[in-house]
DNA sequence: CCAGTAAGTCAACAAGTGTTGACATTCAGG
DNA sequence: CCTGAATGTCAACACTTGTTGACTTACTGG
């Protein structure tokens, strides 16, 4: 591994913690050099600017990949990973980071596409059969809402439940969200 | 009314327009001025700055005033609001809104504490009885998550739906939120 | 009408942004 | 060793940000 591609590494990990933490309009590539331990000019050299990195960023890793692993039921995964308190200091997800950056249309766009490509297509695709596009959109929004209020809102209904309270209610709204049928009243 | 009031007045609209259709750190004051059409130095000096504005609009206006009222269900509020084209071209939501700015911890701070201040506690209050805090928490859970999903990640499941089947799978999601029961399985 | 205050205008500031080009350093191949 | 490319450093750029103070204009009470 050449030098180059270290610092390479180096400046997408410290992009995509910054980013996918505060951001992408609340995070300087000034920041992103000093967290590197790297020069701010090498950003514009190695990825064409900020944008470039932004864009790398998302190739080398996005959100929910735990949710695509052959083996696993979405459900369980869910509630693993948003049940679990030792990754509750997480990254912001997909969609907070389109809002957030709702000053950037273009961001907005390249997080949906590459969201829909890289998870969502493959998951409907997985789920098939019995799971139709609406219940993926409500399975999303369950666990999409029910993070944001534990997280972002931090009601303490959520925020301060266990691990097991958060779990049960996981579940509760997830196999809703699976179980919805559009032909049933 | 005095012509200062009128300008504040035009300010704090054009702020809160503006703030939460792109959230706080993605709006400059001088886009502010320019869309009340008065001059940026008057919002220093009526509200002390671009942080001081921003709390005024938090006072002015908030989010989901429709759901208190005296003779409302906000079941029935939550699927007007939400499941309503006429309103669709909405301002971001409250969470959205604390996302939007996790690069300013204290207008986070400020939207939560307002946003429990002034709506989910009144809410909660009203809905006693039967809803527990568990309950108005997947409530909220429920009708943020769609509109998220809705809106910024555009699922076609729930972005394309008419107007009926989205009010009906809010419904399906609200019922199972509202029906919640911890002691149960 | 005139003075005095309220209201609005303008230019400048210091700080921060992303980006660029000239320069210095490091390192491998002949 | 020594040349030349790869890599890293630094200072400056043009721009935007929020805020401030001095100034002019508008209005009202005596």
């Amino acid at each position: 591994m050449s030098k180059s591609e270290k610092t390479r590494e180096k400046l997408l990990a410290a992009a995509h913690e910054a980013f996918w933490k505060k951001g992408y309009s609340n995070v300087s590539v000034r920041d992103i050099a000093q967290a590197a331990e790297v020069d701010v000019a090498l950003i514009s050299r190695y990825f064409g600017g900020k944008l470039g990195l932004f864009e790398a960023t998302l190739d080398s890793a996005f959100v929910w990949p735990e949710l695509l692993a052959e083996e696993a039921d979405p459900v369980e995964v869910a509630i693993a990973k948003y049940a679990n308190p030792a990754t509750d200091e997480v990254e912001i997800s997909a969609t907070a980071m389109i809002v957030a950056n709702a000053g950037d249309p273009e961001v907005g766009d390249l997080v949906r596409q590459r969201l829909w490509d890289n998870i969502l297509a493959p998951l409907q695709e997985r789920m098939g059969g019995e799971a139709i596009a609406a219940n993926l959109a409500l399975f999303i929004a369950t666990i999409l809402g029910a993070s944001m209020v534990r997280q972002c809102l931090r009601l303490p209904a959520m925020a301060a439940a266990s691990p097991d309270e958060y779990a049960s209610q996981l579940r509760h709204m997830v196999d809703a969200a699976l179980s919805y049928d559009p032909d049933k009243t």
